[in-house]
DNA sequence: TACGGTGGAAATACAGTGTATCGACATGAG
DNA sequence: CTCATGTCGATACACTGTATTTCCACCGTA
């Protein structure tokens, strides 16, 4: 083995920080879902041994953590509308639109304490969107309650539209009848409130859905504030 | 190697079904969370080899939603309530006290599609209680409206309670600052209405936080259904 | 009674995972 | 020029889900 064999050794080894990091995790995880994130992957994206990244994170956990709060300063409005209705209403839709461009979100979101800068400058100015409308234990209702809502209804919309997906049906076909298993099984006649849902139901579009009922809690928590 | 010295062979390998695999994954999972929950384990407490399970689920992923559905056996109420409120009061209520039996389900909750028999079920008896109360679309839209609610919910509940736990913290302590790192971060004064909320905020009751904001819910689905 | 065939269980194998440990090496100080 | 230091990567380990192969008890037939 000649010098000439031999390639010349890496200049130095590519600079790294949390920020290239969770770019990396987080372009892996639009790419493949959460699966497709390990430490592995992410380090070979950046020209990296995977026992690099322990430097900067200390458990992949904590990965997700970070990729969370990346993606909360998509979330995080730019500025803050006056009135409390509209800054529910445009938080919620801001997530809601941030785990349709990650889907992977929509496993995290509530899974962990959103403890981040960016996860806290939300929680803030939601807030300080309420701050005056009623005692503090009300308005923290409210948030937890309209926050409740819409992770819980966006997770469900993107379950929905990976399994959706997944059975490679059409979308109408989808709705009718959520693949052959439930098909059957309405046809056992032994879910009858069921089957009338789902085939007498008139598909409705997924934002629509998603708007309506956070018009109801929206309506709800006005009624408490007031 | 003589005889003697050979055991005998096992009498014939343990009878198998989904009921016993799934008890044993509920076990698994109830004693140490989801992670614990490995194909390998499942099987070593039936006393079968990890590949046996193939023949009774074709994933792991269908192992998780077997156990789901197992618990939707101890949610689905033993006769429904004729009052579509209560109804879905009662639905909430003990779909978040399996969730406190059985962490883990927390995790899986709305991560899939529950097309299991026991979920069905669950769905066709809260069809039911509405079934008639407005025209279908309206109705769905509560039934998911609630759902999503206390899916939400809960799973920012367990959250939340394993952050304490972890951190070891007393429960006062941790409603106060939730951990050293948040603590610090108020102190800097960069999260005013979040440090008021923090600090000013009475500590509320897990459960009672919950049933109010169900409430809440509950009342602006009355608004649309009358 | 002997013999294949067969079906299902188990062993083995594989490609991956997160993370602990350790050796080597480039860099900065004396 | 030498030595300590701290950081990086290789190696290692225990484990994962799952595909494939091996094996063996059973059964119907000759």
């Amino acid at each position: 083995m000649t010098v000439w064999d031999r390639p010349e050794p890496p200049n130095r080894p590519v600079p790294l920080d949390r920020e290239r990091i969770v770019a990396a995790a987080v372009a892996l995880a639009d790419e493949g879902g959460l699966t497709a994130v390990s430490l592995r992957k992410v380090a070979a994206r950046l020209d990296a041994g995977p026992m690099r990244l322990y430097g900067y994170i200390s458990t992949k956990d904590e990965l997700f953590d970070l990729m969370v709060d990346a993606v909360y300063a998509e979330i995080l409005p730019g500025e803050q509308p006056a009135d409390w209705r509209e800054a529910l209403r445009v938080l919620a839709h801001r997530t809601r639109r941030s785990a349709l461009r990650h889907e992977w979100l929509a496993d995290l979101l509530g899974g962990r304490p959103a403890l981040g800068p960016n996860g806290l400058a939300v929680s803030e100015s939601t807030l300080a969107a309420l701050d005056g409308l009623a005692d503090i234990d009300t308005v923290m209702r409210a948030v937890e309650t309209v926050s409740a809502y819409f992770t819980g209804a966006i997770r469900r919309e993107v379950t929905d539209l990976r399994a959706e997906r997944a059975t490679g049906l059409s979308k109408s076909e989808w709705q009718r009848a959520r693949g052959p298993h439930v098909t059957r099984m309405l046809a056992t006649g032994r879910f009858p409130a069921l089957a009338k849902a789902v085939y007498d139901g008139t598909h409705v579009d997924a934002e629509e859905s998603f708007a309506t009922g956070l018009e109801w809690v929206l309506d709800a928590v006005a009624a408490r504030l007031a």
